[in-house]
This record gives C-alpha cells, structure tokens and sequence, in this order.
DNA sequence: ACACTATGTTAGATTTTATAACATAATTTT
DNA sequence: AAAATTATGTTATAAAATCTAACATAGTGT
C-alpha cells in the first residue's frame, strides 16, 4: 500500500466536517453507511470518522443522486466499479508475472551465452578468464 | 492564494483529532492557542476547528519543545519565520516589479519597431500589411 | 528559597453525535 | 387507484466530546 492511500484512509472527520463538507445530512450520510456504500471508523465512544476516501465517496453519491441514480443503482454502479477495479489489478498482476516469466528467460538466456563464452574462451584460447565481462 | 493554501488552512479537525495526530494533550494544544501560536476557527457552538497548517505548526512547536526550546523561544523563532517569509514575498514582489518594467520596455521597443516597419513598407513599398506580423 | 512555566486534573456547562422510532413526500408495484 | 417501498425529515433520549475556569505541581531560572 503506497503512502497516499493510507493518507486517504485514515480515519479523520467526524460527521460534523463530513455535512459541511459533502452537503448532506447527517441522516443521509448514516443511511448510506446503513446502505453499506461507506464503512466509516469508530472513535472509542462509538462516534463516526470518516476518512477522505469516504468524502469522495459521499460526493461520487451525491452527484448520482442529484442524476437522479437510486440507491439499487448506486449499489450496482459501485459494484461495477469495484469489480473493474478487481480485475484491473489482477491484470497488472497477470502483466507482472509475465513480465517476470520473460526475464527469467532472458536470465536463462545470459546464462547460456555465458557458459557458452566459458567453454569457447577455454577451448580456443586456454585463458578463461570470464570475469572480465562482469565489471 | 492558490487553491493547496485554501486547502491547508480550510478549518476541518476537531481538537480529539488533532490529539491523536499530533500526540499533545487537550491542555497543551489549548496553551499553544492561548499565546497565540496557533488561532484555530470555531464552530457556531464555540468548538475548535483546526486546519492542516495548524496542525504542522504544532508539530514543530512539538518538535522544538522535545528539544528542549521554551515557549519564549518559540515565539522567537516563530517571529523570525515570519520575518523571512514577509521579506521573501517582499523580494518576490520588486521581482516581479523589476521584470514587469522591462517587459514594459521590451513592448516600447516593439512598438517602436512596428512604427518603424509601417513607415518603411508605406514609403518604400507602398503595402502597408503591417497585420502579417502579427499572425 | 522563590517566582515562573508548562502541564495535569477536576468540575460543571454546552455542544455534538448516537440510536431508534415515527412521519411523509415521491416513486414503484400490484 | 390502492398499497408498498424508498429516501429523507423530525423528534426524543442518552452518551461522548469539548468548552472554560480554577486549582495543583514538577521542573526551571534567578
């Protein structure tokens, strides 16, 4: 996880800052947690914190709202969306391992060509000292 | 003001936040407030708001205090920072003044050329399409 | 030894937030 | 059209967080 997404998931507004922020009430925004589209932290004493990836979220809700989106919609596009996510990383995953197949071959190739310089500098010229190509 | 200042002093943590992030107590976020170290906003019912730049400001006021500097010593340095910063903006301004002068006189030149160029052409050639220059 | 500094602690008042229940306009379903 | 559902408002009550102000105190500086 890089340094920036802990920044936006640190749990930081309570829902005070969280209403002037977004717009909403405090109301709509416990009814979209109730909905399942935000999961804001707890304070000991059991008050919300919310963090500023759940801000874009309530302003991502907000707009489909105000397009007349329902809440079923709303679900469905989140879900959509975390599934485009899902399988984007997995392709990035997918590229990663390829990436790595493909240098392991190049890796398998040097090797080769290396042994093959060993035995062609032992054979023909009796010096082998291979090292001289690793510096 | 650029829109990353507008964000830096934007007045969004309560002081419950601010402790944990700053790992002060209540009592000394309150003092560093009462001589004037930090001017956190209020909400309407008179609870403390803190920004961003509050909240870097009392980490360094934590970070001298660990070093063993004294309020009286704070605020001096404090005082100095603002002495330099005003002195910057300062020498950035005549900057700025000293180039927007020359650009002045970059545009007499200019017109100077463009009055020069028409007579010439009128004179001489009898076009007068000064426009071309200027496409 | 004495005054001052920086912070802790406590008390009582006020504000903010929590949950839960009931109300309701707008929309959807039957 | 009547009935049900949805998204939000409103209200009541309880608990948590914060406020100011006052007093306490260990450590510093003179």
């Amino acid at each position: 996880m890089t340094g920036s997404e802990i920044r936006r998931s640190m749990p930081l507004f309570p829902i005070g800052t969280v209403m002037q922020l977004t717009d909403l009430t405090a109301r709509q925004i416990r009814y979209y947690e109730e909905h399942q589209l935000i999961s804001p932290a707890r304070t000991d004493g059991n008050r919300r914190l919310f963090s500023l990836n759940d801000i874009d979220v309530l302003l991502e809700i907000k707009d489909l709202i105000d397009q007349g989106v329902n809440m079923a919609g709303i679900k469905q596009l989140f879900f959509v969306k975390e599934q485009q996510a899902l399988t984007e990383t997995m392709n990035k995953q997918a590229e990663k391992a390829r990436r790595d197949l493909s240098d392991e071959e190049i890796r398998k190739l040097l090797r080769k060509e290396i042994v093959q310089a060993g035995r062609f500098n032992r054979s023909s010229s009796r010096q082998g000292n291979i090292h001289r190509f690793f510096h």
